[in-house]
DNA sequence: CGCGAGCTTGAGGCGATTCAACTGTCGTGG
DNA sequence: CCACGACAGTTGAATCGCCTCAAGCTCGCG
């Protein structure tokens, strides 16, 4: 199973970009291959700062494996995680540098590729299908904040790791990254604590407790939602409003779906 | 001191339009007049959701008096705030309804001073001045919502209210809403509660704390910020850099300023 | 006057933190 | 080959921040 998870992660591109012609309405010409593919795209190490040369910050990036994020160091050298970018994400440059503390950090091997090399049009501001692009990748980006801002606000520490596992669950989903109810998290509980506000130990012991309440399977990377309900109750997470906003692409029929 | 507050607040566009020059570098037509605004402004009562015609969806319209927020109610019926709109904020209805659970809400009676009607050139997407405003309205507003992420991260209650009260002031400053050290600020304790993610109680006794220690006066809906440096350490609120990003309009010399 | 909204204060309890120690698993080098 | 350190995860005990529940206060207003 680990390795038909693997295979997935790093081959089939057709689900990603279903995913966008469902929710941005952007035809993708022909899907690299792979050798093409690892020519095509930008490779970052885990821990290097994701940076662009300021004249390319209109470009559109999206990842196709590998974690980052959106962080700030505080002066205590804490540091506050705002947003997990997870394959299937845009990085769009132009938004992230309006403020020289908040940076873009490669969480683990990074692969990203330059939509250029895929749309179809001519990226200029004016082309519809360029503008659909953008605006989508705003629109997704806009809404992660909120939901960590809701995260962040009013839930225990219970609620908010049950909350952004099922998050997680629903945008690695949404491109093809899901094998049945299991998926890759190569994210450290420590990343979990920054990004959610509380301790690693904290982190730590509530996993221990949904563990211990059959809620989920966590080891050696790879997480398993076993009762997505049960979790969407204790979150507050809305699964039928995930859905609207992140289309999954078109799947055969019997495919592994989150059977509720 | 709590008429002149209430002039300012009410008459002076000046300040406000001379900080959307700075950050924008958008010049304004004949500031109106106060018989004049009035006909011109859209009114909100305290308590109203603020909408507009889906039509209309592309207007920026900006803060001259009241407040308004941000908000979603979850299941529970639990408030989460997630940004505060003072005077001087856009509001920008596009970026506003992506999704049904947030809704925009009149905290006080709010006054909406169309842009169309006070900004040269045609209000066109190719307009450059009139997409220079739109930019800065969209960089303030995500700012805000990192601000707001790392007040809910890391930081304790009592860091929190510190940090937010900074934020307020340096914001009115900006558009000339502060006297001294003090300014209006016409929000419950509740809906301070309901943004930081803590109790009303809890709020409460976080404003008696940082009173008893002399860093701030609160009373009747005006709060003096008597320490700004002091609350700025406690907070780890960047003065230096909230400085640059809201450029305060032009000041006569010998006025009213934080000294620190 | 009575009422409600907002503010204030106390007592008790729980959730999360802190500090600390220990485990297991790597990759590296003697 | 094993020793070693670095790193991620795990667990316990004590402490503290914040919450809950509850009661009382002070206004402004019909």
């Amino acid at each position: 199973m680990t390795r038909q998870i693997i295979a997935t992660q790093q081959a089939c591109l057709e689900p990603l970009f279903g995913c966008l012609a469902a929710n941005a309405g952007v035809a993708v010409k022909a899907a690299p291959n792979l050798w093409q593919l690892d020519v095509i795209c930008k490779h970052y190490s885990a821990g290097l700062r994701l940076r662009e040369p300021a004249i390319d910050t209109g470009r559109l990036l999206i990842v196709v494996s590998g974690w980052a994020c959106e962080q700030r160091i505080s002066a205590e050298g804490r540091r506050q995680i705002f947003n997990f970018i997870a394959p299937g994400d845009f990085i769009d440059f132009q938004a992230a540098d309006d403020n020289g503390e908040r940076v873009l950090m490669a969480l683990t091997p990074l692969k990203l590729l330059d939509m250029r090399h895929v749309v179809d049009g001519e990226r200029a501001a004016s082309d519809p299908a360029w503008a659909r692009l953008a605006a989508y990748a705003q629109r997704s980006h806009k809404r992660r904040l909120y939901d960590h801002l809701t995260r962040l606000g009013h839930k225990s520490a219970y609620e908010r790791v049950a909350h952004l596992l099922l998050d997680f669950h629903a945008r690695l989903d949404a491109v093809g990254m899901v094998d049945g109810r299991r998926f890759a998290l190569p994210l450290t509980q420590e990343m979990l604590a920054d990004a959610l506000g509380i301790t690693l130990v904290h982190v730590n012991r509530v996993l221990q407790q949904l563990r211990q309440q059959g809620l989920i399977e966590l080891a050696s990377g790879f997480v398993g939602l076993l009762r997505p309900k049960a979790l969407a109750e204790i979150a507050e997470f809305d699964l039928e409003c995930e859905d609207h906003v992140v289309r999954p692409y078109p799947r055969p029929e019997n495919s592994h779906q989150l059977s509720i």
